[in-house]
DNA sequence: TCATAAATACGAAATGTTTCGTAGCAAATA
DNA sequence: TATTTGCTACGAAACATTTCGTATTTATGA
């Protein structure tokens, strides 16, 4: 049998997903005019969008009212988890490390994200020595 | 103007694009033998799309023998890095720390693992006290 | 009430990517 | 030489994703 796709939002629907997890439940308008402040789209192709990510199951709504309210109906973890595994799976050969390193020596991260990844280290050896 | 989306490989060129930057410089028969070692594609399907990529100047090939020659045409970082800021923008509000934050969270990394990490941050540190 | 505005439903066009079939030609070989 | 094999070229089918136009319904307010 095969992995089902339902965790792999397209692009157009990770957008979305952002705005549902950051706002909680809200109407297409709302998505709409946050995703495009300058009516970059027409209203519809937001419509479209979310009524299919219904149809995934990646969003469920409430229709009780004549304007329909949406939620994400995916773990935000999990579903940028597997943005990255994929990723990691083309351009890394599967190794997270490797996108860190990748990702650590390229660009300029501050010294307060540096000492917020350190932090992370060493919360991660702490659980590996307990267990 | 836009920025020319010349260095964003699709899922199936980064693919190639991986054999050509391990393999160098190699044929068609040669990426589609690695790629679909038990024939899951057919073979003009991998020439074609070796074509567009010469097209996009993702690739180039030497044309004087009648077996073409591919070879990569953009950088092996570049292009990833590309991928690693669309996922980035896409998932993770531009913030490459946060992506790493996510992948060392979401994943048991091994003990080597997290030192090379540690010695990566260490060796930033260090250039960012030099200059 | 009646016109307008705002919402959903839905099909289909537009776009991008991948896959493949066929034709034509050149090289190897029976 | 005649046949088969292997290569490129190219168009188009097959798919997936995104965008939009139109019809219909429901609410709003002049």
């Amino acid at each position: 049998m095969k992995k089902p796709d339902q965790h792999r939002p397209t692009e157009a629907e990770m957008a979305i997903l952002q705005i549902l997890w950051e706002t909680g439940p809200v109407s297409v308008r709302t998505v709409h005019e946050t995703l495009y402040p300058t009516g970059d789209a027409g209203y519809t192709t937001t419509l479209k969008l979310m009524q299919i990510m219904v149809s995934k199951g990646l969003a469920k709504r409430n229709t009780e009212q004549r304007t329909h309210i949406y939620r994400a109906n995916v773990q935000e973890k999990i579903a940028k988890q597997n943005l990255v595994t994929k990723l990691v799976n083309l351009a890394f050969k599967g190794s997270e490390s490797q996108l860190v390193m990748q990702v650590l020596g390229n660009r300029n991260a501050s010294p307060e994200e540096l000492q917020q990844i350190k932090d992370m280290i060493s919360l991660i050896e702490s659980n590996q020595n307990n267990s």
